[in-house]
RNA sequence: GGACGAUUAGCUCAGUCGGUUAGAGCACUACGUUGACAUCGUAGAGGUCACUGGUUCGAUUCCAGUAUCGUCCACCA
């Protein structure tokens, strides 16, 4: 072996000799049982990368790398999100886009550019940290085959009456022009204003409303009151006159009214908010006032507040409410305002036509589902029942944008019909595409394409069958769908866990996966989340270039289960030395290995020594095991860590090199028989973390063993009981260490010969043999 | 407002169904170059386990409450 490792040499050469000899690639024709991962495919275009993303991926990779040493045919592909919004809004940053002034086409194009330089760029972070997946079976959410496959969804959700389209009041951006879903939002507390606003009643009287949102004033419906609240129990049934408009809307009875909230008398309009919304519902008499426009301006319904946006209406109405002396106060207040995550604009309530997916009816089952599921860590389980027990609005799936999934959707001209295309034919593009066939209702030949693209999660809730159907084998495809694993950061329970099981109930009634692992994510060093305005994260490119591969999966193993994780380079350095400590310990090893022909003792030519590092072998396997299974790598690490260095090098090591350099050719064979054996194991068991360095030194030596073609193909270390416990040898360590600190004490080298150590203990002969050649004392006297 | 989680050494964090003297890494101090390794080893200093009660023979661990921090959820006009 060479002196020293040369980890950017070496890790490259593996690199490239795993992807040319296909070890990664999934076996079709494996009776093995199978283990599938749902991966998460990333948005390409993210920000820039950082050690954040290097965290959250490799803790699949963990455990597909184990998985695929205990004897499971590993099933992971990779996926690139590269559809919807998020793209756009990218693309328009980068490029100073303005939406209106360029072509669809145009636009679509630059995406597309756009995307493939995104993919690029993780493809080649993945494949410098050895990401172990298989790069036959990748896709892209814009490709034909997730489109055909969202498209499919779309139309079996349609013939099973899950998708229904309406003119309704939606959550609307301004900024982005685009209807969302309540997953799109984000809720913000702010300091606001509650304005207290005097209104007449048509019997002469006065009354006092409070609001947030005086701006909305020209499109009152009405007013509630509480029956009860005897101050305005005469009212109810009366018209209330609102100042500045001078119009006349009813005052409703409500028992849902606090008296205690503001002046106990709400205002409703079209719309401030859902609760506007659910009151339109309940009280259909009343007229909607539909006056703010998708651009975020309001119309001619406004009157001479006409094409001003919201934010300068508010300004120019509180202003003449206070001319008119209408306005009583103005109060400070907490409220908390919804915003469009994307973009972070306030969120309007407009009513447009669009696509829905009913969810709100099916809440029970979406909790029984989410409850089938085995949640790593538990406790995140939470956010999802959170989530589902909170929904208020079915899944608006319409997108007023480009890029995106089309709906295969026409409208017959003539009479509006529903029009859709055979599944064969898809994917299909209605602006493009024609319908087979004229209108079924009236058989008319003119259609309207349904212009909108859906949702960006349309696509992304399907991703365990998008990943299954890579394979083309059906028999294949239903033992890969169910995914085994789910691996995801805790953000996105609410969007993409919650769209894929909603999508799995609805299209197969089953779970789209069994295991559930949540990751957190990176925080710098000070404890702030990374972020591209922070600037506080440094390019994983770099560190492997400084430290290498291993060393950045090393500290990617910190990750507990749903926590973050600071950037720490200390760390990265403990990795480095890792690698460093496991190739000067081989070459060690091997250097005897090599020179010797080993046999097989029989279990008297062993001694306590090996009898002992291998009961420790077989706990730390045991060990591993257990927390590898329920998906905690990081302690698995450190087990194989504390094994590695303090039983295997400072002991073992140490316990052996008499024997090892000696002329006692059964003791030396028993010995090096043994340290073989723990070393070849030792290094399975880094190799989920550390797949470089575990290759190099397995491809150096223990191949010829093993006769494995790479170390990430040869099978996880069985756990063996083959000699007991080693009580004994425990009671002869702490007279080593004893003996150590005694040295230590007196100034003494750990290397120097003493005349003598006397100690209380009872020793046999063979026991104070072993001390005084491992601790180099010419007599151990027991007393 | 509701829910969940966290609070352990100077720093970052472990702590495996409650049990002698609460651990690791880094940093710090002292010593040591020994036939794989100074990217090392040995020894040491450093903690009222956030606080207050309760259960128990015994609590860092279980229960209740308080404080601080974090996250998620929440239509209050």
């Amino acid at each position: 072996m060479q002196k020293k490792y040369d980890f950017k040499e070496r890790e490259e050469h593996w690199r490239n000799f795993w992807e040319e000899e296909g070890i990664y690639r999934f076996d079709e024709s494996s009776n093995k049982p199978i283990y599938s991962v749902d991966t998460p495919p990333p948005y390409v275009s993210a920000e820039h990368l950082h050690a954040g993303h290097i965290m959250s991926y490799s803790q699949a990779e963990f455990i597909v790398r184990y998985k695929r040493m205990k004897g499971f045919n590993v099933y992971y592909p990779m996926g690139f999100d590269d559809n919807g919004l998020p793209t756009e809004r990218f693309v328009e940053k980068k490029y100073n886009i303005d939406k209106s002034k360029i072509s669809r086409k145009e636009f679509v194009e630059k995406c597309l550019e756009e995307t493939k330089i995104g993919a690029k760029n993780y493809q080649d972070l993945w494949r410098s940290i050895g990401i172990s997946v298989d790069w036959s079976k990748t896709y892209s959410t814009i490709n034909q085959h997730c489109q055909r496959l969202s498209q499919w969804s779309f139309l079996d959700l349609y013939k099973k009456d899950k998708i229904y389209r309406k003119e309704a009041p939606v959550l609307w951006c301004t900024h982005c022009q685009t209807a969302i879903s309540q997953a799109d939002l984000e809720a913000e507390e702010r300091k606001s204003k509650f304005y207290f606003i005097k209104a007449k009643t048509d019997d002469g009287g006065e009354l006092t409303f409070a609001t947030t949102r005086p701006e909305m004033l020209p499109a009152c419906m009405g007013m509630s009151v509480n029956p009860t609240d005897k101050r305005y129990k005469d009212l109810i049934g009366k018209k209330a006159i609102l100042p500045l408009t001078k119009q006349k809307v009813y005052i409703y009875a409500d028992e849902n009214v606090d008296p205690k909230m503001g002046t106990g008398v709400v205002y409703y309009c079209s719309f401030g908010g859902h609760d506007d919304i659910e009151w339109l519902t309940e009280h259909p008499d009343a007229k909607p006032v539909h006056m703010l426009d998708t651009d975020g301006k309001f119309n001619e319904k406004a009157g001479k507040y006409a094409g001003l946006k919201i934010c300068d209406a508010r300004e120019k109405i509180v202003e003449d409410l206070k001319r008119a002396d209408a306005l009583e106060k103005v109060e400070d207040r907490e409220n908390v305002t919804f915003t469009h995550e994307r973009c972070g604009t306030d969120v309007e309530y407009i009513m447009t036509k669009n696509w829905f997916i009913d969810i709100l009816s099916a809440k029970e089952e979406l909790l029984k589902k989410g409850r089938e599921l085995s949640w790593y860590p538990t406790n995140m389980k939470q956010l999802y029942e959170s989530w589902v027990e909170g929904l208020k609005w079915d899944w608006c799936i319409s997108r007023q944008r480009y890029y995106g999934v089309p709906f295969p959707v026409w409208y017959c001209k003539k009479c509006g019909e529903v029009i859709l295309p055979d599944e064969k034919d898809l994917p299909v593009d209605p602006t493009s595409d024609m319908p087979q066939r004229p209108c079924p209702k009236c058989k008319s030949t003119e259609f309207e394409a349904e212009n909108d693209v859906m949702d960006t999660w349309m696509t992304s809730s399907l991703t365990p069958k998008i990943g299954a159907t890579l394979v083309q084998d059906e028999k294949i495809q239903g033992k890969l769908y169910p995914s085994s694993l789910r691996p995801q950061a805790f953000e996105i329970i609410r969007t993409w866990l919650f769209y894929t099981v909603v999508k799995s109930l609805y299209h197969d009634n089953s779970v789209p996966f069994t295991d559930v692992m949540i990751s957190g994510h990176g925080l710098d060093e000070h404890g702030r989340k990374i972020s591209k305005r922070l600037k506080n994260y440094v390019n994983p490119h770099d560190i492997v270039e400084q430290y290498g591969a291993d060393a950045l999966r090393y500290w990617a193993t910190g990750a507990t289960l749903g926590g973050n994780m600071r950037w720490n380079e200390e760390e990265i350095k403990k990795g480095k030395k890792t690698v460093t400590k496991l190739w000067n310990a081989s070459k060690f090893v091997i250097g005897f290995l090599e020179s010797e022909n080993i046999e097989n003792p029989a279990e008297n030519e062993l001694e306590d020594a090996d009898k002992w590092i291998h009961d420790r072998l077989m706990s730390t396997i045991g060990y591993c095991e257990r927390y590898f299974d329920n998906y905690e790598y990081s302690k698995a690490r450190n087990e194989v860590d504390g094994f590695f260095w303090n039983d295997f090098c400072d002991y073992y090591l140490e316990f052996i090199k008499y024997r090892v350099y000696g002329n006692n050719k059964q003791s030396k064979n028993a010995a090096l028989y043994m340290v073989s054996k723990v070393l070849s194991s030792i290094l399975k068991l880094y190799a989920p973390i550390l797949p470089f360095i575990t290759e190099e030194i397995y491809q150096n030596y223990f191949k010829n063993i093993d006769k494995d073609k790479s170390i990430h193909l040869a099978s996880w270390p069985e756990k063996e009981d083959l000699y007991g416990k080693s009580k004994e040898f425990e009671r002869i360590l702490k007279l080593v260490d004893q003996i150590r600190t005694h040295k230590t004490k007196q100034g003494i080298s750990i290397g120097k010969e003493i005349p003598e150590y006397k100690t209380k203990e009872k020793l046999a002969d063979s026991q104070k043999e072993f001390l005084e050649k491992t601790q180099r004392v010419e007599k151990v006297i027991s007393l």
